[in-house]
RNA sequence: GGAUGGGUUCCCGAGUGGCCAAAGGGGGCAGACUGUAAAUCUGUUAGCUCAGCUUUCGAAGGUUCGAAUCCUUCUCCAUCCA
């Protein structure tokens, strides 16, 4: 099975210009192509994870990969499919953001020898010349054709603002700046960024009168129909000190069962046959699917032993509640200690609460164990007798969220 | 630039002088049931030193014993006209 066939079988492919065309060049390896990714937080995520990892699929297929970071674009912000405009970014936030990008994903993908390039467009974007452009790339698009894409529709009744307005009209001229300078002929992306990729395959073909192709990768929606990798607290991010590799493994333990497969097929590199068999399990049986898919992204993402670490960990807390593995932990020295600890500073210190009132009702509701014990007084006292031989007090909130805290010397 | 409508708690959305920390829904959190799933039912959802107090209804002033509600100015958004 070629790389096109597999990319296809796993569920990975949304739109494409021409499908003939693209599945010649990329299962030849023939292509050169581009994705673009905006600096718009200082880690990467779950979206981000997806479009690395098709790059890196794409590049063991002998395709040649660009990663294009938007210090140019994320100047602007791109407007598709999001209900209000971004908030602007200072140049230093995204030079930051910059750089934390640049680490990550080097350890994605093989940057060494020209296997795989990275470039950034604030290269060429920030010196351009207004009214240069206009006359040059301002001819070849249709406002109302630009009005009338997908993107921006949600836009249409809030209101789009000139700035984000122009964001398709720069991710156009990236594509055929790459084309040019690198010979880069596909642009892939999120399955939101299709309108913005057409603009460049038009431009390219309107200007240089070349076909460039584009391809778009589906967007990870769970069953609902909502975008994965989203938590209450924002989204799950690839650096273990946004998320940590706990957090991150239980995430992916805890999605519904209609949505496992999926992920599996779409997210992990493990082959399409093992899959397969998977595909057969039904009911509880699921759960070691679960437990399969947490797996391998987390070692993906944070390396094996991380992963093992997150493995043990969840299987210590939810089948008994001994200790072990990477549990988070908050560590307290014996003199802030002291003579022991209310339930409600407890789980404050442990950032288990946003505030002591959502505390206090935790505890009144009976959400709150220590040491396996549900504690359902508020003025229930930690001492250091609750503590095991290591100093450890085993805090746990709900079913799920576990906290150990630790006193040292 | 002009006219009109609007900005309410995490989101949507009621409220038009005291009974308002503000209806209802969504989402979140917790409890029950379970498989760390889904569905369902129940409770809860501004903060604190929690039967009391403090901060909140775009912003700042003002009227009043008392303002999310009335007045003034400012600001932001949408629609229509230019």
């Amino acid at each position: 099975m070629q790389i096109f066939e597999e990319l296809q079988a796993r569920g990975l492919l949304a739109q494409l210009t021409d499908e003939k065309e693209i599945r010649e060049l990329i299962n030849n390896g023939k292509a050169t192509f581009y994705i673009g990714f905006d600096p718009t937080a200082e880690s990467l995520h779950v979206g981000h994870f997806m479009a690395l990892c098709l790059m890196k699929r794409l590049q063991m297929a002998g395709n040649k990969p660009i990663a294009l970071l938007g210090g140019g674009t994320g100047m602007i912000g791109d407007p598709s499919g999001r209900t209000d405009m971004r908030q602007m970014m200072t140049v230093e936030t995204i030079n930051h953001n910059i750089e934390c990008f640049k680490k990550q994903m080097s350890r994605f993908i093989d940057f060494s020898d020209g296997k795989a390039l990275m470039v950034n467009n604030a290269d060429w974007l920030m010196n351009l010349n207004y009214i240069e452009v206009l006359r040059e790339i301002g001819p070849h698009f249709s406002v109302n054709k630009m009005l009338r894409a997908e993107c921006y529709k949600q836009r249409m009744e809030k209101g789009l603002s000139f700035l984000e307005f122009n964001y398709m009209i720069m991710q156009s001229y990236d594509f055929y700046k790459l084309y040019t300078d690198y010979g880069c002929n596909m642009q892939f992306g999120g399955d939101d960024q299709w309108s913005n990729m057409l603009g460049g395959t038009e431009l390219i073909r309107r200007k240089l009168g070349k076909d460039a192709h584009a391809m778009t990768i589906t967007l990870l929606l769970n069953s609902e129909g909502k975008k994965m990798g989203k938590t209450q607290s924002g989204a799950v991010w690839l650096d273990p000190n946004k998320t940590s590799p706990y957090d991150f493994y239980q995430y992916w333990r805890n999605v519904a069962d209609a949505d496992v497969l999926k992920c599996i097929r779409m997210l992990t590199f493990l082959p399409l046959e093992q899959i397969d068999e998977m595909d057969k399990w039904e009911g509880s049986q699921l759960n070691k699917a679960k437990e399969i898919l947490a797996y391998e992204l987390t070692s993906l993402v944070h390396g094996e032993e991380e992963a093992k670490k997150a493995d043990t960990a969840a299987k210590a807390l939810f089948s008994g509640g001994s200790k072990g593995g990477s549990v988070p932990t908050t560590e307290i020295s014996e003199a802030d200690f002291g003579d022991g600890l209310t339930i409600i500073e407890a789980l404050e210190k442990c950032s288990l609460i946003p505030s002591r009132g959502e505390g206090r009702r935790l505890v009144q509701q009976g959400g709150v164990k220590v040491n396996d014990e549900k504690i359902t007084d508020i003025g229930f006292m930690l001492t250091k007798e609750s503590a095991d031989e290591d100093g450890i007090i085993m805090i746990q909130k709900g079913k799920k969220t576990f906290c150990q805290l630790k006193i040292t010397k």
